[in-house]
RNA sequence: GCCCCCAUCGUCCAGUGGCCUAGGACAUCACCCUUUCAAGGUGGGAACACGGGUUCGAAUCCCGUUGGGGGUGCCA
């Protein structure tokens, strides 16, 4: 029997940072063991059944670079197969017609859940009336997670629960048993959000024709990424969007390290490494079983890497969305230093705007900063402006000009370049000022430079 | 209410009875380097929730308490 697991997402709109974490455990756990990765569209649910979710849905897992295999399988095209197993189930006794709405159910008791009201009414399940479970009032369903250990469900905690809506859809304990079953999947890798559902699923499994034909999924029951308040994510108040962290320039392959070293960590400690090597060392029996905060902080330093060990090329070639349209090959020779500083393309994107346009936007604080309180800033800036007229315009030439500028005001090169910087950058923080002055060109940095001591006055 | 899960630095992982005066990484602080900012280097502070057991010995095993989370839908 060869490693299958299924990644099954109802789809949304938009991939859930949760989801995403465990489609990537889906595919590392599969790909370890040399088995398949399937990818079920959990569409049960009419609202569910849209094109536009299925597309974002699609890219985003692209993007993350996740490939599955085989037949993507759609629950909303198997309504039959669902429909036919749930007659057995009525057939068999094991479920039952209920015309219970949520509202009568909870004011009858009490928000404690179903008490079981329909259970010898005779109902016949079809327009109107629900299906609902019966669950055995002994006993207990019980299973082995990968992660948790043993878990035991008492039967006398679970509710009879609906298996079909009056609607005649199948709610998803239903496809999932019977998927899980029909594509012989050997493992079950999801969140843990969804253990509380496994012994419901695995009881229909258990009630089905041929359900022990095959032999159960082992379970692996990942932990929930949270947010600071230790809640899981919530669309709110968190950034929970795979594609939100897309368009804000983080990298695919950073995210998805990042997300991997969420619940699971390499025995040798090294955290940031290819995606080969992750494949080789991940195994489900190593990831955790406590919760794990989204650390942005920690992604901005994976992704920082990342992009640190791109050519400049590469670096420009991704960040053109986040780049000036206008932008020319002047990039060129800075990127390397931009690419050292930015955390993410947006950031590089950023920080290589100032090479747009004749003039250049003023930061306020950096004026104030770097220019207003610098009483010989006017000084400098007009020394500069002699200066660089005639200096060769080259980096080092312009260092040593600079340098001599510096001391001429009887300040170090680090206070006396400060001024200069704004006027040409509009910050006090950026590259390296005589790369930028160079990739600028002699003319504009004169401009700005002009334009910064007529403000002075 | 009931059910289930979880509990090591601020955070993410190591640690599977003695190697732990608890290790690494992110973050943080200091210093070095330095044209700003980064990067890099060096160093510092920082944790086994609590209480009982078991054992010669417990972060590691058991029980309880406390705390946190998830579920309890005709959402998935």
């Amino acid at each position: 029997m060869t490693f299958r697991t299924r990644f099954s997402p109802a789809p949304t709109g938009f991939l859930h940072v949760g989801s995403a974490r465990s489609a990537l455990f889906c595919w590392l756990a599969a790909r370890h063991d040399d088995g398949e990765v399937l990818l079920r569209v959990e569409d049960t649910n009419a609202e569910l059944y849209r094109p536009e979710y299925l597309d974002n849905l699609r890219w985003t897992l692209d993007w993350l670079g996740l490939e599955f295999d085989g037949e993507t399988l759609f629950q909303s095209r198997r309504a039959d197969r669902y429909r036919e197993v749930i007659q057995h189930l009525v057939d068999s006794g094991r479920a039952y017609g209920c015309d219970c709405t949520t509202e009568v159910v909870k004011e009858r008791t009490k928000g404690s859940g179903y008490d079981g009201h329909c259970r010898d009414r005779g109902l016949v399940p079809g327009p109107g009336v629900a299906a609902r479970f019966r669950v055995p009032d002994d006993g207990a369903t019980e299973f082995d997670d990968i992660v948790r250990g043993h878990v035991r469900f008492e039967h006398s905690a679970i509710d009879d629960f609906v298996v079909q809506r009056a609607d005649g859809s199948a709610v998803f304990f239903v496809p999932n048993a019977v998927d899980d079953l029909d594509t012989e999947i050997t493992h079950v890798v999801r969140g843990d959000d969804l253990l509380n559902t496994t012994p419901k699923v695995l009881l229909i499994r258990r009630a089905l024709p041929g359900g022990d034909e095959f032999p159960e999924p082992t379970y692996a029951h990942l932990p929930m990424i949270v947010n600071e308040a230790r809640k899981k994510l919530s669309k709110r108040r968190d950034d929970v969007a795979v594609e939100d962290y897309r368009d804000r320039g983080y990298l695919p392959e950073a995210m998805s390290n990042y997300l991997a070293v969420l619940g699971w960590g390499p025995p040798d400690g090294i955290e940031i490494r290819p995606r080969e090597e992750i494949v080789q060392l991940f195994r489900l029996e190593d990831v955790v079983s406590s919760s794990a905060f989204f650390d942005k902080q920690k992604l901005d330093h994976f992704n920082a890497q990342y992009l640190r060990q791109l050519s400049p090329a590469a670096v420009i070639d991704a960040a053109q969305t986040w780049l000036p349209p206008e932008l020319g090959p002047e990039l060129n020779a800075l990127a390397p230093h931009i690419q050292e500083r930015a955390r993410t393309l947006q950031e590089f994107g950023e920080m290589a705007a100032f090479l747009v346009g004749d003039e250049v936007k003023i930061d306020e604080s950096s004026w104030a900063k770097g220019v207003e309180k610098l009483s010989a800033a006017a000084g400098i800036l007009d020394s500069a402006t002699k200066a660089y007229s005639e200096a060769a315009w080259v980096p080092e030439t312009l260092h040593t000009v600079t340098q001599t500028i510096a001391e001429e005001h009887g300040l170090g090169l680090s206070k006396a370049q400060s001024p200069i910087r704004v006027a040409v950058t509009g910050r006090t923080v950026g590259p390296p000022l005589f790369e930028s002055l160079v990739a600028l060109g002699r003319d504009r940095t004169l401009s700005r430079i002009a334009a910064a001591r007529t403000r002075l006055g």
